[in-house]
RNA sequence: CGCGGGGUAGAGCAGCUGGUAGCUCGUCGGGCUCAUAACCCGGAGGUCGUUGGUUCAAAUCCUUCCCCCGCAACCA
């Protein structure tokens, strides 16, 4: 029993915006492991929390007017944020992390110092060009002509002081920590980092900037601040208490560590992460679990598409529970799901209303007008229990092995059979029939008493799944005590012989898909016919600045090896063509743009793309429209000559 | 030849350590009436993207090509 614990983590999530249905769908999961686990018996640890420095922080908090500690603080602790979300998602963490907590700030600075001092993180130059006004670095390759791409003006070779961590260092121990163990999973993520990371090399790794300040303080060297690796992957251990006094749990938990992380940084976890364990002599994590993402409409997720879903707006429509139980039973755990309304309506119908809580509701109602709500003792077995009966004392043990591989949706289906098998166990020995017949009572009584066991089991082991609908279910059907424990999960004949039920509200009601479709179609709405407010004043001045002519198209093809990219040749009135690239591809083929009156402009700096040249841009009109993005190339009437400026 | 994932019934997916092709929804027909118009049974519907090969036997292993989706490089 000594061995029996267990420690799991979700990634610390980044408070720059709220937080949408996949973080929630990778901390329900966590929280479902985390329970099943403690249902086991395990001494469970689960941790989340808040990855909170960083330069984007940092502006965004500058942007809305206020301190970075204030702009995180509202979307972490404020009214719906994070903390609301987690509390309303019904997740028992043990703890909860922020990256700016004292004790985590302290810890970090003593694990720098100390990777710092067996040599691992040595001072080096960050070396590139610097382009003094924009503040910022640029590789060769980002460059124009040798300008800033940011704002066209020259850059010079500069070198700034940063801390690196030795990760070229520890290329062959993580790469065969990869290949040998059961480490990363799912497998087929192993090849992935060895081809696209390792095997090209793996550079040693900046750990410090100075470009902001908004992160941990390098003690030992003003100026500098922690950056991201080291800041935010060992919150891991700090929260724990290593190097630190809030918590005294490290050497208790630390072996039996699980991180769930999503698929996009499934790299730092895997290679950067032990790395860095490496070099601090610790211990390596168990496993490190890289899951897929909720895909929306066959594309990923994100702001600017606007197809963005809210958690919280779900979880009113339809509860938490259906929603936890829909994301947990419908995607495969480690690849990528589709997500849509009307699976997830579909879902909660199938399972959790036909099956389940129809199953709940006509059992207790038939033990309440047949017996009153109670059972008699007297019992009459019959052949057609048998098999009812060993999917009672089998389906732990399936559960359990899917459980232990994190194949959740598995494991769901598992209970599900059972369930199923019991709703056809009631048509098979048709109670209706039998409760005509003051002589088959015993029998009658038999059949509820089966029925009340098999929802017993499935019970339990939905628990780590929608913990509440359980409670209430477990109250209907009259379990308590040790008959909803694991240990009685396989076993039949748990429940009292006289059991007594008591029908209670409706588990699950059915939704009404149209209905429900048309409701959330108002929620979706609204974001979209968003416009852009108005840009601050320029003076006209500075709008001359741009050289802004009328071109005509002399040939436009596509570039090779590129889906975006055009290449026009274009008549500016001067005389000589010029070439400029423009990547819209996507929206016009090039034979349908030859011989057009378009509008470039013509003083922006050379810039390269795909290896050729680009002088100028374009101008378009771009505009959102449903979550996509609409572009127009602006065409002029024919009679318009070329040269003729813009003013 | 940049890296990776995928192409299986109308839709969404499983099967892929080789041996008569499965699940959910939908559809058609039947049963039942305890129940949340739910539940149970049955039917129809697939040459498992394409080409060639290994094998007694391939959705499952190897090969050709085509298409889709991520990541990377471009999107001034």
């Amino acid at each position: 029993m000594e061995e029996k614990r267990f420690y799991i983590t979700t990634p610390i999530y980044y408070p720059s915006d709220k937080l949408h249905i996949g973080h929630t769908y990778c901390t329900v999961a966590t929280d479902t492991i985390a329970r099943y686990k403690r249902l086991c018996g395990y001494d469970v640890m689960f941790l989340t929390g808040t990855d909170e420095h960083g330069q984007k922080i940092e502006e965004k908090a500058k942007e809305a007017g206020v301190s970075p500690q204030e702009f995180v603080d509202k979307i972490v602790t404020g009214k719906g944020g994070i903390l609301d979300l987690w509390k309303l998602m019904n997740i028992s963490n043990d703890r909860f992390i922020r990256t700016t907590d004292d004790y985590h700030v302290v810890a970090i600075q003593r694990i720098f110092k100390k990777m710092y001092e067996n040599g691992d993180i040595y001072k080096g130059a960050y070396k590139g060009m610097y382009c003094t006004p924009c503040e910022s670095f640029w590789t060769e390759s980002q460059l124009v002509n040798g300008c800033c791409p940011d704002c066209g003006r020259p850059v010079k070779y500069a070198e700034e002081e940063a801390y690196f961590f030795r990760l070229s260092k520890y290329a062959k121990p993580v790469q065969e920590l990869l290949e040998t163990g059961t480490f990363l999973q799912p497998a087929s993520r192993v090849n992935e980092m060895i081809n696209n990371f390792i095997k090209p090399g793996l550079e040693d790794l900046c750990v410090s900037r100075t470009s902001f300040s908004w992160g941990i303080p390098v003690d030992f060297d003003p100026g500098h601040v922690v950056y991201v690796w080291v800041d935010a992957l060992f919150n891991y251990a700090t929260a724990l208490g290593f190097l630190n006094d809030r918590y005294d749990d490290f050497d208790k938990y630390w072996p039996y560590v699980h991180h769930i992380v999503g698929k996009e940084i499934v790299r730092f976890h895997s290679i950067i992460w032990p790395a860095m364990l490496m070099s601090m002599g610790m211990k390596l994590p168990n496993k490190v679990y890289g899951h897929g993402w909720l895909i929306i409409d066959g594309g990923k997720m994100s702001k600017s598409k606007g197809n963005v879903v809210d958690p919280y707006v779900l979880a009113e429509k339809f509860g938490v529970d259906a929603l936890r139980f829909f994301l947990m039973r419908t995607f495969p755990f480690g690849s990528d799901g589709n997500f849509t309304n009307e699976l997830l309506i579909s879902t909660i119908n199938t399972d959790l209303a036909n099956d389940l809580g129809n199953l709940v509701s006509r059992t207790t109602a038939m033990v309440e007008k047949y017996f009153g709500g109670t059972l008699p003792a007297e019992r009459e077995t019959d052949a057609l229990d048998e098999d009812l009966l060993g999917m009672i004392k089998s389906t732990r043990d399936k559960y359990e092995e899917q459980m232990e591989a994190f194949q959740l949706h598995v494991a769901l289906e598992e209970v599900f059979k059972l369930i199923q098998r019991a709703n056809k166990y009631i048509d098979e020995t048709a109670p209706w029939i039998l409760a005509k017949d003051e002589s088959r009572k015993a029998r009658l009584a038999t059949v509820m008493y089966n029925l009340l066991e098999a929802l017993r089991v499935a019970l339990v082991l939905l628990t780590p799944f929608i913990p509440e609908s359980c409670e209430k279910a477990f109250a209907q059907i009259g379990a308590q005590g040790e008959a909803v424990t694991w240990d009685k999960a396989n076993v039949y004949g748990v429940l009292p012989a006289t059991v007594t039920v008591h029908k209670g509200e409706t588990l699950f009601p059915r939704i009404d898909m149209a209905k429900m479709l048309q409701e959330l179609e108002k929620h979706d709405k609204p974001a979209a016919p968003a416009v852009k407010p108005v840009l601050p004043d320029v003076s006209i001045d500075d709008f001359y600045k741009n050289d802004m002519r009328v071109c005509k198209i002399l040939s436009c093809e596509a570039v090779k090896k590129s889906e975006k990219l055009l290449k026009f040749t274009l008549d500016d009135g001067s005389g000589t063509p010029r070439q400029i690239l423009s990547g819209i591809h996507k929206f016009y083929e090039p034979e349908d743009l030859v011989g057009k009156t378009v509008v470039a402009i013509l003083n922006l700096p050379t810039r390269k793309m795909m290896g050729q040249d680009s002088n100028g841009m374009l101008l378009s009109a771009v505009r959102e429209v449903d979550g996509k993005e609409e572009l127009h190339l602006l065409i002029l009437d024919d009679s318009v000559p070329a040269g003729a400026q813009l003013c």
